[in-house]
DNA sequence: GTCTATAGCAGGATAGAC
DNA sequence: GTCTATCCTGCTATAGAC
């Protein structure tokens, strides 16, 4: 019990910081250890957290076991870090190539917003491997908070709502309030991360594969949704 | 001896605590197949099969550790009867509670069956409980296909789209094929889906819990954005 | 910094008493 | 059907050679 009890201490308190340091004083080997955050986010996306084992991880980045216990600690801290190191700063690439659509054209308005925000991620900077791990990583933060899920909020998509917020703001009535305007959109959002991770039964509903012509009608499809909803598709007169 | 300590330990903080979940949660007159059962779904929604173990199981029903294989053969096949048993059947209850609210109203329309699905995934027949674990394991499986995601599309999430699409059908124009009717029903569903599953952002960003005022807005919300996308928000003229 | 070897333990599964 | 006791695999984490 007391070496529970240790173990405890060490992984909340102790290793983080004794982690830090051997970042900071040791920048040699960035190799290896970016290796290791390569291969444990696909590895942390595909099967989640416990799924995984650091046996795995090291195989696959073709390193030895030891090593993700000499760069990070421990096995959680590895899943901190492939947030903060992998995850974030993703994020923010899709952010900015949000932002250049958006400055491209020759003005703003309702549907050049949505069209951006659909294709920077459905479509945008990243592979379509990178992608898939992006927002089933996101997902599973999203179901199970604990882990990484507070840092993932507060730091990225509050901070990118609220700017998003600004943006809608002059194009919607004054009589929309926060949270009417927050609503409006998370269910942007809710639709763009949907069609990115639940590819399975949307693949397997509409019989199509997720090749280039399909991601095309599907953004054209979220923004026209989001833009209308099912008026656009409604029998005249009905 | 530390194993012995821990194990006292075990035995006289913990066991009580669960002993008193168990008897609130699952009472001793169910048989134990289907306190399993129960206390299973609740472990497998809230941390994902992995990492919820066996003995966790057990302790939670109040029954002993071999019981598991005694009914289920194994921990995955008890997971596939989660599904099977819990799962399943409940998805057929909110079915059956859209089909009723849509019978109570006096003529079809494309707001009615909107707004029947947004009442029946979001307040409909089920507890708050029931449906927060019911979307989990639902994202679990869409996330990660392969342990029971097959069955639930084919069984429960397919037969169902093509019956609201049939629904759907007299009120949209005859150019809308196949591929966008089902783009449409997929979007009012990530819409439902993603509002049950990601509550934590969207407290988190709204500043909202989620009680009974909240998700009546959620599911008036719903509905609009569903029904004319952000067009409702617009300002006059823009 | 990298690797081997291993401690120490949790977890799934089973045998067999009752 | 239920329980105890136990096997044994495979895990994380660490010590220590090089």
């Amino acid at each position: 019990m007391l070496l529970i009890l240790k173990r405890l201490f060490d992984t909340i308190v102790l290793i983080p910081n004794i982690w830090m340091d051997a970042m900071v004083k040791s920048p040699k080997n960035r190799i290896s250890k970016e290796r290791i955050l390569d291969e444990a986010e696909v590895l942390f996306a595909n099967k989640g957290f416990h799924a995984v084992t650091v046996r795995e991880i090291t195989n696959a980045a073709n390193c030895n076991l030891a090593a993700v216990n000499y760069y990070f600690g421990n096995k959680h801290n590895l899943y901190l870090e492939v947030f903060r190191a992998r995850w974030i700063p993703r994020a923010r690439r899709v952010q900015s190539g949000f932002r250049a659509a958006l400055s491209a054209e020759d003005e703003m308005s309702l549907a050049g917003i949505v069209n951006a925000l659909a294709t920077a991620f459905l479509k945008g900077p990243l592979t379509d491997d990178e992608r898939l791990r992006h927002s089933q990583l996101m997902i599973r933060e999203m179901t199970r908070p604990g882990l990484a899920g507070d840092m993932l909020v507060d730091e990225v998509i509050k901070p990118f709502f609220g700017e998003v917020a600004g943006m809608l703001r002059p194009f919607l009535a004054e009589e929309v309030e926060a949270e009417r305007m927050m609503l409006n959109i998370v269910s942007i959002f809710a639709m763009v991360i949907y069609f990115n991770f639940a590819r399975l039964p949307v693949m397997r509903v509409t019989g199509q594969e997720y090749d280039g012509p399909f991601k095309d009608r599907l953004v054209e499809h979220i923004v026209q949704f989001c833009l209308t909803g099912l008026d656009m598709n409604k029998k005249e007169g009905a």
